[in-house]
RNA sequence: GCGCCCGUAGCUCAGCAGGAUAGAGCACAGGUUUCCUAAACCUGGGGUCACAGGUUCGAAUCCUGUCGGGCGCGCCA
């Protein structure tokens, strides 16, 4: 139940009746229509612009389209009183019985009170993560890690059909790279004296039981072989590792993608050719020369002609290679491959969270789905997310990327908890940048929202707990009568309350996750309050002993409260506390 | 040079799908409280929404331009 959607569909219908009747023209535009909360609450509950957005196509004054329509509204089944108001505001204040159906829907839906079929079970592939496997995650990998889940979560709920992916860069020269960094590891485990890695190789201690892994299952048989022998096998035996270390550090956060892709894959099953001929047919690929790049220029620059991509044709700023100077693919070219899959897999949404310093890729990303979805519809959506600062105790942290120094992604959750981690990650909007303070999102005050959030949960358990020990919260709430909550803090309560499936749909069509994370430190703002109320007037608690009818309305109220914590809470991927 | 993101209170940031008098937390000022419904509470001051145009009945929100900050710009992935 969605009150306002509810509420929106009623006032089209009553704008058709007019129409029926010849008092409005036929050909209005009703998607401009709202049904929204005032943000002033002495408006009403629900207030419409219906009268003001289709004034001028009527040719009547937004004064006068309201004074027609405003019957209709008041006649309603939900509507107390309506009125009209400023430039033409249609204001609803609903009948009582409004608020104790939206509490009974939610106690009767549960834990999946909100979900909605908005997406009508649209495919959306959301790719996240997706970094090199060439080591552990590291704490820049987290913010998209977890933003990426949580818009995954959210997308599911609100009736999306949702694919997590991940797009594994297990070919090029990285990964090459990786294979010979192995392979020295696996000559130290089997008692060779290898002294410093070279630069340019990875230096990482990681690789260490790589070496000994390589070592248990080869003996001493790749020693002495050519390179092209041996690369091959312990690069792989790299990949599979470092994969088997990235899952194990998301599974951390409680990150599980549905397909881990493989970039080598797209190779050697031919995709790569396939989809670079179909462009070739469509006539957007030609040979020609970029101009120099003006900013820093690449030391190896060479003018010479390539192959090129006619990004340009859709949007991109320039033609993007597809091929080295050595004849092989370049990185795009998997690029043009892994989109042509998935746009074959019958994705209608391709959603990439990426880092902010990738910003670049993002034309390149849309032209190459625009190029290569022909009659589909393949809409590409891309999430930047800004860079964490690290901070303890307000100094900050110092990491040098060079010397291998970087705070890894598990030494964070390690250290404060993969609840804490997800909740600060989102509770920012990804485009902005993120302070993250070791010290202050550990703090167990209410200047931490995290623990103000799950401090709300656990008070509610708290109280519904005593009561079960006092043999009065049974969860039969028959007889709960909602009519009795008429503190300014229940109601804004309730309000909260009716406000959370919109608040849902809303965040998923912006694809912003952290809405959910600033409602939920209302939604615990609001509780507290009430709480406190309950310090000065008993009459206010949860348990009124000589009330028995108050105190099961009130328990089911707080059970209500309780399913939209943990219902936003579980969508964030945060284990809502019983007890703190 | 070009592209993308950002610019809202002293600070950190929200601002819901263009809506009515722009909000929260911190900090600051004043007050309450030592209760066991612990990990405080209440009240208050504070704003040229970077700037200038435009679209609209209505703009912090959409468009254009300017200024300021960040990121990126072929054969790395």
């Amino acid at each position: 139940m969605n009150i306002f959607s509810d509420f929106q569909e009623q006032v089209l219908k009553a704008v058709l009746a007019l129409q029926s009747a010849g008092q409005l023209p036929d050909n209005l535009d009703l998607s401009k229509v709202t049904a929204e909360p005032p943000r002033d609450i002495a408006h009403g509950d629900i207030s419409t612009n219906a009268a003001m957005v289709l004034a001028k196509p009527s040719d009547l004054t937004p004064r006068q389209l309201a004074e027609k329509l405003l019957p209709l509204i008041t006649a309603f089944a939900s509507v107390q009183s309506a009125s009209v108001a400023g430039p033409g505001f249609i204001n609803v204040t609903l009948k009582n019985d409004v608020w104790p159906r939206v509490i009974n829907t939610v106690l009767e839906r549960k834990e999946k009170f909100g979900h909605s079929k908005l997406g009508s079970g649209k495919k959306v592939n959301v790719e996240f993560v997706s970094a090199n496997p060439t080591g552990p995650l590291h704490v820049g990998h987290c913010r998209g890690a977890v933003f990426g889940d949580a818009l995954a979560s959210l997308l599911k709920v609100t009736g999306f059909d949702v694919t997590k992916e991940y797009y594994i860069n297990d070919a090029g020269a990285q990964v090459d790279v990786l294979g010979r960094s192995a392979y020295l590891r696996y000559l130290e485990a089997l008692g060779e004296n290898i002294g410093e890695i070279p630069s340019g190789l990875y230096p990482g201690d990681y690789l260490k039981p790589v070496g000994r892994e390589l070592a248990r299952l080869h003996g001493r048989a790749l020693i002495g072989k050519p390179e092209e022998e041996w690369l091959p096998v312990t690069r792989q035996k790299t990949i599979d590792m470092m994969m088997d270390l990235i899952r194990d550090d998301l599974a951390e956060l409680n990150i599980h993608h549905d397909i881990f892709f493989s970039e080598r894959s797209l190779h050697s099953s031919g995709e790569v050719r396939e989809a670079i001929e179909r462009l070739e047919k469509q006539g957007h690929i030609f040979k020609g020369k970029l101009e120099k790049p003006k900013g820093e220029v690449p030391l190896d620059w060479e003018d010479r002609e390539q192959t090129l991509f006619r990004a340009t044709a859709f949007g991109d700023d320039i033609d993007r290679p597809l091929m080295k100077s050595d004849g092989s693919y370049t990185y795009f070219a998997s690029d043009v491959a892994y989109s042509y899959d998935k746009i074959s897999r019958g994705f209608e949404e391709l959603v990439y969270v990426l880092g902010a310093d990738h910003a670049g890729y993002v034309k390149r990303l849309q032209a190459v789905a625009a190029a290569l979805r022909g009659d589909r519809k393949a809409e590409v959506i891309v999430r930047l997310c800004q860079l964490v600062k690290l901070y303890r105790n307000g100094e900050p942290v110092r990491m040098s990327k060079r010397a291998g120094e970087f705070v890894t992604l598990r030494e964070v959750v390690d250290e404060v908890g993969p609840d804490v981690t997800r909740f600060m990650m989102l509770y920012r909007k990804n485009e902005a940048p993120l302070d993250f303070d070791f010290a202050k999102v550990t703090e167990q005050s209410k200047d931490n929202p995290v623990f103000y959030v799950q401090y709300a949960h656990a008070r509610i358990c708290s109280v519904l707990n005593k009561a079960q020990e006092q043999g009065i919260g049974t969860g039969d709430w028959t007889s709960a009568d909602f009519h009795l909550l008429s503190d300014e803090s229940e109601l804004r309560l309730m309000r909260a309350i009716a406000a959370f499936p919109r608040l849902l749909e809303a965040a998923a069509v912006a694809h912003e996750p952290h809405r959910i994370s600033f409602y939920l430190h209302e939604l615990a703002s609001e509780l507290h309050a009430l709480w406190n109320k309950g310090k000065e007037s008993p009459q206010l608690r949860f348990i009124v002993e000589a009330d028995k009818r108050t105190t099961t309305t009130r328990l089911a109220f707080l059970t209500a409260i309780r399913y939209c914590l943990a219902i936003g809470l579980g969508i964030l991927g945060l284990t809502p506390a019983e007890n703190m």
